[in-house]
DNA sequence: GAAATATTTGACAGCGCTTTCATGGAATCG
DNA sequence: CGATTCCATGAAAGCGCTGTCAAATATTTC
């Protein structure tokens, strides 16, 4: 069983000397038939392409990318490719690479102790470019490899190559969902923020900000709470928030995520969404449009971010000029925010 | 910008000649030391090391795959890379080959039609075996591919090669959870089925079927209701029962995204879960136990069936024997089911 | 119709690595 | 101490393919 795996997975493929010689022509001539960049005699192009057709012969792409001293091959580090997020993206790159001879090799990070192996083996491996989905693989290391293959990132933005980063107007985003729970008449609006460091949430929560401050109603730090984008966390914001009885009648989340966990979190002390408390999140995950009310939160084109990040890298290769657009957010109102309530929520 | 990419992406980078001549020994000597396969002298190990680590050399992975006749890439092909059930299968494939010195290269088959590119892709690309993971691929096709590598299914059973693949107690995992909501008291308990030709699918109504029996309720075809495994055919179920006046206290759906859109059509009927009507779903997808409230479930090991389709496959690739457990699920009971409520809910 | 030009084609040298195979020196034996 | 064995090492041959180069053939031109 091991040795046919072994054997079966190496040899007994056809390889072009097998065609060449069914055909009755050379290997140069099949790989000219083949990549269709020379002319060939139609005679000799027709025996070659019978030949390939009896024979179920398919050229051995890492032999190609030997040959040929490119891969064909992009490397995507994924922060986690089971994340809710991350994997809308990696779906968005796949279906962008189909049918251009390209082709899209994943690797998660998992855990931030692990991030420096997934690098490592794409520094093994050949690819030609390199897309970064989110993760904590340390900034400089990432600028250095844009060094010498094009790179792109999602999700996260790389000092030294702002450009190459994909960007979301996340501030505008959280602008606009603030602004619509002021506008439904909330002035208490808690805010769960994703982790500190982010990028992301910083922006969200500047945006967040903005929107009170422009409003005239003024950031109060106690209804701020730090989350980690994780479920949990918003459950445990939301627990802090009431048992330390801080006053709000609306939620706005840095993720769809912690929405999801606050809701829940407010379902335990009876309280309900939208009737008491008014919740938004951010992303739009699938999800979203089936939790209980469904979620109005702020919408990030995901795949279509990961489309774009792959057509400005295959530009690059194929030296064409490189360029991102800048991706703009969109306010989904569903069901989960509403007017502020007459009387406030009774905590606990 | 592209000459750069071309060039980087190929060159520039050290390659075993660079790291034989600095340590000045042969080629083939370096090859040993990063093998580790056959002695050789302490001095020029140490040389040879030395001059990697300099050099900041990394073999390169293709051309090893070329020489050695085997890629050490696993491909791993998907349903869908962004399918919250499915992504859950990735990650653990993604762990369980993390340190092994293989790799995984996932393709999605993306939409039934465009199925054949990414098995096509898999044909040329030489994989050293070959994951399966749900998808559209048709079963001869990948039985005959599974005549020439190695090959494990996760969330599909293919005809003829039944033994390599995965194998979960949906029937028993159904069967628990019927039985869970009859012993609460349901008696009108209504299923939405996954896709008809799905085997899962069929595996667990068949359980839900058997449960209603044993307890001599008996199966009334009017509360069966076909759906996809997707969250609107939750929904269209739902709303198709109460349209149609059907009777029934509880649901059982397929999975629980479907278990998701159903408590959304219960919902918009202002009714309760599990006030009014109780539901359980099946999977225990991450998103379930932050729903609200949260979706009691059958839980189905997701990562874990992924990490062992691959250690299987691992073994057989080491000549060791190929064997894979049959998986159980078990009933995680949270807070969407309850004992059935004593008025019948109004229905609209 | 011969000379000059254009075009197709095969031989061959790699791509970066592994792995025989043969060699020479050291270690072992009588 | 000479003959034998052993073992570390380098040279060389590939893995399956591409791309350059030069030979061979076909086409054009006067």
């Amino acid at each position: 069983m091991g040795d046919r795996a072994i054997a079966g997975a190496a040899r007994s493929v056809a390889t072009i000397r097998d065609i060449a010689q069914k055909a009755g022509v050379s290997p140069s001539t099949v790989s000219r038939v083949l990549s269709g960049t020379i002319p060939v005699a139609p005679s000799k192009r027709l025996a070659v392409m019978a030949a390939v057709q009896t024979l179920h012969y398919r050229p051995n792409l890492v032999a190609q990318g030997l040959a040929r001293g490119r891969s064909r091959a992009i490397g995507v580090l994924t922060q986690g490719i089971s994340d809710l997020f991350y994997s809308q993206i990696l779906g968005g790159i796949e279906h962008a690479l189909r049918g251009t001879g390209y082709y899209a090799v994943f690797l998660s990070e998992g855990s931030p102790d692990d991030s420096a192996w997934a690098l490592d083996l794409f520094l093994s491996y050949p690819v030609d470019a390199l897309a970064i989905v989110g993760g904590w693989t340390p900034e400089e290391e990432l600028a250095r490899v844009a060094e010498r293959i094009p790179v792109v990132a999602i999700g996260r933005t790389i000092a030294g190559i702002e450009e190459r980063c994909v960007q979301v107007a996340n501030e505008e985003g959280a602008y606009s969902a603030t602004r619509y729970l002021i506008e439904l008449g909330h002035s208490r609006i808690a805010h769960v923020t994703g982790l500190s460091w982010h990028r992301d949430s910083i922006d969200r929560q500047k945006g967040y900000e903005r929107a009170l401050t422009d409003e005239g109603i003024g950031v109060d730090p106690r209804l701020i709470v730090v989350g980690d984008f994780e479920h949990e966390s918003g459950v445990a914001a939301i627990d802090a928030l009431l048992d330390k009885r801080v006053d709000f009648t609306a939620i706005f989340a840095s993720n769809d995520q912690m929405a999801c966990g606050a809701g829940l979190a407010l379902l335990r002390r009876k309280l309900w969404v939208p009737g008491d408390i008014s919740l938004v999140g951010f992303d739009d995950d699938p999800t979203s449009a089936y939790t209980w009310p469904p979620l109005t939160t702020v919408r990030q084109p995901a795949a279509e971010m990961g489309g774009a990040a792959i057509q400005a890298l295959l530009d690059d290769l194929n030296g064409r000029p490189f360029s991102l657009q800048r991706f703009r957010t969109e306010l989904v109102i569903r069901e989960s925010a509403g007017p502020r309530a007459r009387r406030r929520a009774a905590l606990r």
